[in-house]
DNA sequence: GTCTATAAGGTGATAGAC
DNA sequence: GTCTATCACCTTATAGAC
């Protein structure tokens, strides 16, 4: 199972370039120079510009769905801990595709293909901020789930200097810090 | 000084639609329609689609540009404090203008008037991350200046029900929690 | 599977009348 | 100050030859 080069080429393309110049910033004619091939053999192998972005974002969402699944099965306490270390692997792993995302927010998130991500982010968010639902709580879990993939975001523009596993070490830290502690569990 | 609605009027169109669609995501059909004029009529105002995103900007980085400043004449313990609580506010106040710039971060970041914005949320990070400078420190620093924007983007889409002297209190309480404490300060 | 050629329409910006 | 008409260009996508 590992043979449609071309296919693969146009992803990989298509990864660094929306990532560097945003979805709508980049053109088909700017994928298709960067795989050396024409716009044609792009929508050949592809339904579409967009086919291409749900492809590229594809791996990244179904791992999101497991990690989502993986959550529910566990009681509060574990959860939350796992949640935590869960999304920021995530985040540091796809980063790339996070690029993406982030390249093009208000276009991007109302998608079909995303629509289940928020929801997802939502019970993510609602794990973080444990039983209380205190706003304060609330507003310390998005403050976490959305400042964990807007570093993700930055990595490659301001990140040198750190190796994966040390930035993934103190952003669990930082985002375990700024939480508010669930009173039961302290 | 108050005799140029229409050209007031095509600000406040463009920040309304940039915020929800994205610049490039926005045409300067979309604005003449919403303002209710001709294309020619926004050019006659404003040099080009990118002045009209520039004059939009400007009182947001120009405040920025104040707190920098404001920064600079304290000490340490003082700026620290300073520095969260002025970010946070000014995220707030400027939430419209931060949609529009997290909405197309690739292409917006890297123009000549957003270049200064980059050094000074540097100059920010360097502040909140603390004399020590160590590699957590500077991460959680990170943290809370990439989400302290990333939830000011989210304000319109979910965070109905919490006032905005809630969440900002909250927000200050969460990053003042997740940065890490400065030895001599605590 | 890949190409060239082309369709069909949107883009920012300009010219010139009113 | 605002308009209509138009420019030159770029966009995604398709048709049909090879």
């Amino acid at each position: 199972m590992a043979r449609s080069s071309t296919r693969d080429e146009i992803l990989a393309a298509a990864a660094r370039l929306f990532a560097a110049a945003g979805y709508k910033g980049t053109s088909l004619h700017d994928i298709a120079v960067d795989v050396g091939c024409s716009k044609a053999a792009l929508l050949y192998h592809f339904d579409s510009k967009e086919a291409i972005l749900t492809s590229l974002c594809a791996p990244a969402i179904a791992e999101l769905e497991q990690l989502h699944e993986r959550l529910r099965t566990q009681d509060e306490r574990a959860a939350r801990i796992e949640a935590i270390a869960g999304f920021v692997d995530l985040c540091m792993r796809y980063r790339q595709e996070i690029q993406v995302i982030y390249g093009d927010l208000p276009g991007l998130l109302q998608q079909p293909a995303f629509q289940r991500v928020h929801a997802m982010t939502q019970t993510v968010c609602e794990i973080l901020a444990g039983a209380s639902g205190s706003p304060t709580a609330v507003i310390a879990a998005k403050l976490v789930l959305a400042g964990i993939p807007a570093i993700a975001f930055g990595i490659d523009q301001d990140m040198h200097g750190y190796t994966d596993e040390a930035l993934r070490a103190a952003l669990i830290e930082a985002a375990t810090r700024a939480l508010v502690p669930s009173p039961e569990t302290r």
